[in-house]
DNA sequence: TGTACATCAGTGAACGCGCGTTCACTGATGTAC
DNA sequence: TGTACATCAGTGAACGCGCGTTCACTGATGTAC
């Protein structure tokens, strides 16, 4: 299993604190638990973090990069917007095996400013959507659109995180709505936003069923409910 | 200053936790500093709310109903989709005024499911889709439109929270982005005719049921016509 | 109306604990001459 | 090559502190008869 445990002491303090971050939250990162976890006394770190906040910066970061470069396929493709759609997704996979840890990077928590780690993807972002601009497919301003995506990724992500029932399209829609403003025409998703027809008459359907108490028995009602799900 | 100050000690803690907060934050929140500041002795908190937690609880809904109150001008407008934007602009003013208390009430902080006030806030915003989608106005299920302006909002607001520069027009754009993808273009209301919007969505889907080949048996397609049939 | 009793909000003091951090140290490693 | 010295990563033990929580109590208020 820990084959291939990290030898020296601030490989471990850094893995320790990590692996308890993961577990527990950022509150079961003591000083105390990290430094027995690594096998190692409380000042080495200090020593090597300065302090207990230098400690949850180096690991938002290492945790951050480590996850990155498990995705190596992270290629830059020809198309920006299909590498903005896969960092998209990548943010959100991110965020939803590594709650924790996400929250620390993102600065949730705390008052603080940003980590390191997260000023680092988002500068990944700002990079493809620059590309994006230079293809002439943007019609807002780059910082701008970088912190709509942001902020989009960072709502969606939370929410399904703090969601017992996950909606698996809540992410697409959320990107396609974005993109639907920041994109140009012709490089628009196909219909997001004009769903087919079949959809909002399904849902407006449901919508006024109450209304119609006499229409339908309880059955009735429940299968014709079930059938009009099928269409949206 | 200090003129109405509460009277009973019930009063004064949730007064004084909730002036703690929004001071210093979740963690300046303690037993010792909220009974020293209420000018009680700490076991007082444990006969009201049976813990820290059941404190904070209280706390979070307190705050959200008094910020609520406070802008009594949210009544029921004629158009719900103007009641949206107006409900969107409450989230992130509430958001940015009261970081602290927001961020609590979200149970951003912590892995515990969201507060009394948060599924509250979460109900209004249910309420006004509902009311939305009865006018034919929406084009996905209310529970996925709710959770998509609300994962929006949320990510807007902590977005604006941790920036530097504010940029003004963020959260205007994400609410656009949201709308566009979830209404139905407003230059073709639903019901244009005099027929009940009920009978439109009925016979624009029956017009539609060829097209969805796939999607019912002959069984099934035969008795969702009846039905349709029924509502015109 | 007066007495005896129950209820219960709030007090005062203390509990044990884990926290971040610091201090003086040791002992291995590297460097100068 | 050998010796003397500087550097510095890591140790072992302890610091003071504020934390959430609990205990036994007091004294005011309400109620039964």
């Amino acid at each position: 299993m820990t084959s291939n445990a990290p030898s020296t002491p601030r490989e471990r303090i850094i893995q320790a604190a990590l692996s308890l971050l993961e577990a527990g939250g950022v509150e079961a990162v003591s000083t105390r638990a990290v430094s027995a976890a690594a096998d190692v006394q409380p000042p080495t770190i200090y020593r090597h973090f300065g302090d207990m906040q230098g400690l949850l910066n180096e690991v938002a970061s290492a945790g951050f990069t480590a996850y990155l470069e498990s995705k190596t396929k992270r290629t830059r493709l020809s198309d920006p917007v299909q590498e903005l759609r896969d960092g998209w997704n990548l943010h959100l996979d991110f965020g939803l095996t590594h709650p924790h840890l996400y929250k620390l990077m993102y600065g949730v928590l705390t008052d603080n400013s940003r980590s390191r780690a997260a000023l680092e993807s988002f500068g990944l972002l700002h990079n493809v959507l620059r590309r994006v601009a230079e293809a002439g497919r943007l019609t807002v301003d780059v910082n701008r659109a970088a912190v709509m995506i942001h902020g989009a990724a960072l709502g969606t992500t939370l929410s399904l995180l703090n969601s017992q029932v996950k909606d698996t399209k809540l992410s697409d829609l959320m990107l396609e709505s974005v993109l639907n403003t920041i994109l140009t025409s012709e490089s628009k998703p196909a219909n997001t936003s004009s769903q087919s027809p079949v959809t909002t008459h399904a849902v407006s359907l449901i919508a006024l069923l109450p209304e119609l108490e006499s229409t339908f028995s309880a059955a009735e009602r429940k299968l014709l409910v079930e059938w009009l799900h099928r269409l949206m």
